[in-house]
DNA sequence: GCCATTTGACCAAA
DNA sequence: TTTGGTCAAATGGC
């Protein structure tokens, strides 16, 4: 017991230290004028090195069997021992970016200038005039965006795995016809909910079992088994957005996420390193993002990351006070599994449950090693 | 030739 | 009868 009180107040001062290493990168990365010269980019770097080694560690210390193996606050057991050990399941995904919303329930209308952009492949399979529009439906079939405009006329489009998946996600795109001038609008509404991504395999990290066939996740996001990766299109703002967000809420609550800080500059970049872990191989050669192991998160675990009112840290602000241990409540101390009162657990807020186990931790280390791995 | 898109026809509901 | 939603043959690009 006592063993356990101190693995969980090292992985308390590590996650400390965590919260102020990303305090530190955002003050890095908000100075005025917003482009880093190569000493600040070298800080970025090297922040995110040791925001890297939280990872490790702290997913060590979370790791079941490992929560000994920590000197110095740092872990010392390799990566190998999270891939066969904790970690069966993965789901590799490779972003690079196009706007992916939520999947839809029910019918739901949008107005937008963007209608093509929700990260789904959509098949037209009819139009229609439709009285009293002056303007016809902007035509857009997946990525490809293509407007034009005729007149009354209102689009239908289908969920491209209508049939193979029996997806009944429909959607009917409109111009607005006080769209006139820049940008057009386009009226949205959707019919149904995906359910094409539920065929999304849940993929052995070492690519053993991976399907044989493409899949679409629950964002709609094309699973390619051959590459072991997601691919999305094209959109670096997103990529940069759910970074943000992702590695503020593991590290230090939400506050990157706020829309205040949305205007931070992206950091520079950081390639992939080849000494990250063995047997992390996407087989295409591409390595994950932050955004791709945000998209492999499970929609409902981003829900409870991003809506978790559990985070013991305050949000990160570039000119926080260095956290500390005397500035936070102490950490629970560890229960017996017949002592837990789940509801006990429910964060006073929201009513969501943290579910950030070991399990997830891990998933968001291996897919986001790369990026902090040593060049 | 394959595949995605287009478009007229068809059908059901109001 | 009108309107909205869908089907399926025709069309065009690769």
């Amino acid at each position: 017991m006592a063993f356990q009180q101190e693995a969980v107040g090292k992985l308390w001062e590590e996650l400390g230290h965590g919260y102020n290493l990303s305090a530190k990168l955002l003050a890095l990365l908000s100075q005025p004028g917003h482009l880093l010269d190569s000493h600040g980019q070298e800080m970025a770097v090297a922040i995110s090195q040791e925001l890297s080694q939280v990872f490790r560690a702290s997913l060590l210390m979370l790791n079941p069997g490992n929560s000994g193996r920590v000197v110095e606050g740092r872990a010392t057991a390799p990566e190998a021992a999270i891939m066969e050990g904790s970690i069966s399941q993965a789901t590799p995904a490779i972003i690079s970016g196009e706007e992916v919303t939520p999947p839809r329930i029910g019918k739901e209308e949008e107005i937008t200038a963007e209608p093509y952009k929700d990260g789904y492949k959509w098949k037209k399979y009819g139009q229609k005039n439709i009285k009293n529009r002056k303007f016809a439906s902007g035509i857009f079939v997946s990525d490809l965006t293509v407007n034009k405009l005729s007149t009354n006329k209102r689009l239908y489009f289908r969920c491209m795995h209508s049939h193979e998946r029996g997806c009944r996600a429909k959607k009917q795109v409109q111009q607005q016809d006080n769209s006139i001038g820049n940008p057009p609008l386009y009226k949205v509404t959707c019919l149904n909910e995906h359910t094409c991504h539920q065929a999304f395999p849940n993929v052995n990290i070492t690519n053993a079992n991976l399907a044989a066939t493409s899949t679409t996740t629950r964002n709609g996001a094309d699973y390619d088994p051959a590459r072991g990766h997601l691919h999305v299109g094209g959109n670096g703002e997103l990529e940069d957005r759910i970074m943000t967000s992702t590695f503020s809420t593991v590290i230090g609550g939400a506050a990157l996420a706020a829309p205040s800080l949305s205007p931070v500059p992206s950091p520079p970049p950081v390639e992939a390193s080849p000494s990250g872990p063995a047997s992390y191989d996407t087989g295409g050669g591409q390595s994950p993002s932050l955004l791709d192991l945000s998209m492999c998160l499970d929609e409902t675990m981003m829900d409870e990351m991003y809506f978790s009112c559990g985070s013991p840290f305050p949000p990160v602000e570039a000119n926080a006070a260095p956290w500390s241990l005397s500035s936070l409540p102490p950490p629970p101390p560890p229960m017996e599994a017949s002592s837990i009162d789940p509801a006990a657990y429910m964060p006073p807020r929201c009513g969501h449950s943290l579910s950030l186990d070991a399990m997830t931790m891990a998933e968001i280390f291996l897919w986001s090693s790369p990026l902090f791995s040593p060049r």
